[in-house]
DNA sequence: CTGGTTGCAAACCCTTTGCAATCAT
DNA sequence: ATGATTGCAAAGGGTTTGCAACCAG
């Protein structure tokens, strides 16, 4: 690791490291926040910014991308194998990830078909996991279902 | 228009009415200083929250919903007949949607082989529009690409 | 040494909200 | 009337940055 960053021409502090093998030990997308707690319980003097610059510096090296949900807070998404799309969880927020090999090509043609040159593909799926499902039906009457609802109705 | 928002229990303003005939007549995915900048021009008056909130409020009531790229800033794009992608191009911000009907069943089984209840599905593909590289290809010699060649190095 | 890195505080910037005045119905 | 809406100004809340002190190479 410190070779790779050498290479770069990124130096290694006690600081990154803790950071970097924080963030590879979790296997979640994290927020900076997140990231930042967890560092804050090995090393409390460690900066909110350090966390937030290593983050970025994790992602300009290739390792992690950013993720962005729309609930307004950056994720770090570790960089995996190969392609993959994200289901998200409304309610508690959990990402999970899934292959999407088989709809790449698909939407390579899509892209090209307007002219358009591809840099990167997100796929997400936002809706409930199963286990704030299930949580749902115990403590609960069966719930409303504004969204289903708003698109029965007619639009003008 | 004015009909449908009263059976929503809302209420119609000059204001209002500005706004939503901005929104719908732009046919591009605008953020809310976008709009706020057009709409100022037919009526400099009108504040930035009260475009704000009706931006949000066409949300609301389901005929629009945001959209988040990541670039900080969220945009609204007006919902129309069946689902859709967005190509973003990163140079110009430029949107446009494309057709993902072949690809919904591969996702919601997806979905559901996670126990995943899916509400809503986001496909993007961020690269550069047909302009824009045509454009590049004018201006400079063969750019360089950071990504390819991060791509192409070893990781640890 | 020398340039990258860290911590802190402050700046940023877009998104939201409180509130009194105003308007639609 | 009466509740929704507007405008302004200010608060929020996450993301970035300036800078002096501090290290790694």
């Amino acid at each position: 690791m410190r070779e790779f960053l050498k290479t770069k021409g990124f130096k290694m502090t006690p600081q990154r490291e803790l950071i970097f093998r924080s963030f590879f030990e979790l296997d979640r997308h994290v927020s900076v926040d997140e990231l930042y707690d967890k560092v804050r319980q090995q090393d409390n003097t460690i900066g909110y910014s350090t966390v937030w610059r290593n983050l970025k510096l994790i992602c300009k090296v290739g390792l992690a991308e950013e993720v962005n949900l729309g609930d307004g807070v950056t994720r770090y998404d570790r960089v995996t194998q190969g392609p993959h799309g994200h289901l998200y969880c409304l309610q508690c927020k959990e990402l999970v990830e899934f292959d999407v090999e088989p709809v790449l090509e698909f939407l390579t043609v899509a892209a090209d078909e307007h002219k358009f040159a591809p840099d990167g593909i997100k796929i997400e799926i936002q809706g409930h996991c199963a286990k704030c499902r299930k949580a749902n039906k115990k403590k609960a009457r069966p719930v409303d279902q504004p969204a289903a609802k708003r698109l029965a109705e007619k639009r003008p």
